[in-house]
RNA sequence: GGCGCGGUAGCUCAGUUGGUUAGAGCGAUCGACUCAUAAUCGAUAGGUCGGGAGUUCAAGUCUCCCCCACGCCA
């Protein structure tokens, strides 16, 4: 039995994400573990709230409300929109958890113990009336090379050019709008990750299996310029890791704390803590490190391609420079991203379906059908309702819930609500099953490599085999002369519908559920042997008519969703 | 401005290390069937693979130039 770590890139607390967040890492995530329990693997999938930082300090302020409720109540939404979309994590953590604070400040310590943190001194602003140093984007001015007004503290959008926040004339906190800045010294700690180039560079040129868009985004920042550069691990900021050096409190750096993207793929590995102390396991080591049971566990990513560098070269100079034995990445699933209608999706102008908009309207299963069969993997990919309605009412609807329907039926009118008994297998039937042997090890071929479109358009094949059989067969006019013939005919089809179940869990998880239910079929199991699996619904099983698995979705309502979500959420 | 990913049938997308008449699904047209959610199954039509030049016996697939869209960075 194979053991898999499973990681989704940790959302931001910061509001509820939209469908191309979630097809970028969670959902594809979660295709893959059910996946590998399905095929009795044994599976830790992890994933977390990103709850650090400026933008969390600044929505709760907005919110009227302490940074830590807020956290804590935007951590529960998203917790049950997860739920909402049967995200099957084993654990959904926090990377504001204590866990994470300890977990964080051991890995810096044992950093700065290899020598590979050093302290600079820079100058920030700060804002007095805000009572805090302003990141660079968060300070306007006009612009001392073209006069633009609105000029941001790290660059000027109008001319583009290079800006520091000291340069800007009249500059101002776009928090605020105060115009009393003044330049303060500060220290910090800079992670030196031009240190481990080399490292790091090998490494990635081992991984010969990885999507392409990983490697050359990691290639680019590694070779770019003058190479890897190294990074500001600290800020001057309330909310965060306070800056520790393990245990021991680190001179010079008190009242500061880590940078949001130190600290949070760490929350990777203290999910698993906050996993066990939760108790739901007791054991979270045997995951996470090699010298304590991990090294047959396999440890795959999946995430946007916005996050590739933190997880191709930061977070692995964590991990290599702690001189620790904690288990490293062996695949990175990387996704391009999903546009909107012909744009892109904005969170700020509430332009495309958000992740609590989508429940409301359809069950997760459509959702979860459509945005895996249309994947962004190899390029960015657009959603239209146009495609959605289409994918929806034929696939689910007529291809699969058609299949269930018309065979349960006819088999209830012509014969009665149970498997009928019937005679032997002719050789239309030994076709049928050669065919799904065939696709069912392709299937399995492409979930096993994450092919996520690819294993979609196998799935959706093994229905049509489905629908064609039956065309074939044609059990309603065999039954007119052979009752027997007919008998045998539907019941290879209705063994097929705990098949499909099976295959389509990781897809349509709720849908499969259902299905086993009408079926009686709950101890249905993966078809290792495709012919043995289609005969275990004997006869006299009984079964009951399901009600519609997926109904359509109608052009007016098309029409209507696509009005409602052009732009402006409220 | 630099860099990155792309530009393939009406639409959304596949096309391994260059190799026979360029593929899938949807949509369209025609036909078959009538058990079923006006469902299903089959067939057909539709592309000078962004443009140009080059390498090669052979290029959507490699090289160079240009155009377009998107993204990232300073």
């Amino acid at each position: 039995m194979a053991r898999h770590l499973i990681t989704s890139a940790i959302p931001y607390i910061n509001g509820i994400k939209h469908l191309g967040n979630l097809v970028g890492s969670q959902l594809p995530a979660d295709l893959f573990a059910r996946y590998q329990r399905a095929r009795g693997n044994e599976v830790m999938f992890l994933c977390a709230t990103d709850e650090h930082g400026t933008p969390a300090e600044l929505a709760a302020a907005k919110a009227g409300k302490p940074v830590a409720e807020y956290c804590a109540e935007m951590h529960d939404v998203q917790a049950r929109i997860a739920e909402g979309f049967r995200l099957s994590f084993d654990h959904f953590g926090r990377s504001s958890s204590v866990q994470n604070q300890k977990l964080t400040q051991h890995f810096a310590g044992r950093l700065a113990d290899e020598g590979l943190i050093r302290e600079v001194s820079e100058t920030q602003m700060y804002s007095n009336a805000d009572g805090r140093f302003l990141p660079d984007r968060y300070i306007e001015g006009t612009c001392p090379n073209c006069g633009f007004e609105s000029a941001r503290g790290d660059q000027c959008d109008n001319c583009t050019k290079q800006l520091d926040p000291a340069e800007l004339i009249n500059p101002y906190s776009t928090i605020s709008g105060s115009t009393d800045l003044e330049a303060r010294e500060t220290k910090h700690l800079h992670l030196r990750q031009s240190e481990m180039r080399e490292k790091l560079a090998d490494w990635i040129d081992s991984k010969h299996d990885w999507p392409v868009l990983t490697t050359s985004i990691a290639k680019k920042w590694l070779n770019d310029g003058d190479g890897l550069q190294d990074r500001g691990i600290t800020r001057d900021l309330d909310w965060g890791v306070p800056v520790m050096k393990g245990d021991e409190p680190w001179p010079g750096m008190e009242g500061k704390v880590f940078y949001v993207w130190f600290d949070a793929p760490i929350e990777y590995i203290a999910a698993s803590q906050e996993w066990v102390d939760a108790g739901k396991g007791d054991n979270w080591e045997r995951w996470w490190r090699t010298d304590k049971g991990a090294d047959d566990v396999t440890y795959t990513q999946f995430m946007g391609k916005d996050n590739v560098p933190f997880h191709t070269l930061s977070f692995p100079v964590t991990i290599f420079g702690s001189g620790e034995p904690w288990k490293l990445v062996d695949y990175i699933k990387s996704f391009n991203y999903l546009n909107y209608d012909g744009g892109q999706f904005s969170t700020s102008r509430g332009r495309g379906v958000f992740m609590d908009q989508a429940l409301e309207i359809l069950p997760s299963d459509y959702w979860r059908w459509w945005l895996l069969s249309h994947a962004p993997e190899s390029s960015d990919s657009e959603f239209t309702w146009e495609q959605f309605q289409g994918s929806v009412n034929k696939d689910l609807a007529d291809v699969l819930g058609n299949f269930v329907s018309r065979v349960t039926k006819f088999c209830r009118s012509k014969f009665s609500e149970a498997v009928p008994e019937g005679a032997e297998y002719g050789e239309d039937e030994l076709k049928l099953i050669e065919e799904l042997t065939t696709r069912v090890r392709a299937y399995e071929d492409h979930m096993a490599k994450m092919e996520v479109r690819k294993s979609a358009q196998e799935l959706r094949a093994i229905w049509v085999a489905g629908n064609e059989y039956l065309q074939t067969v044609a059990p309603w006019s065999t039954f007119k002369t052979d009752p027997d013939k007919a008998a045998i005919q539907i019941r290879l089809a209705l063994n097929l519908i705990p098949f499909y179940a099976v295959l389509s869990a990781p897809f349509i998880p709720d849908a499969s559920t259902s299905l086993l239910e009408s079926l009686n079929a709950q101890d249905a199991e993966w078809p290792d042997d495709v012919a043995t699996t289609l005969s275990k619904l004997q006869p006299g099983h009984a079964f009951t008519v399901p009600e519609v698995t997926f109904r359509k979705i109608t052009d007016d309502e098309r029409d209507e969703w696509q009005a409602q979500f052009a732009g402006s959420r409220d």
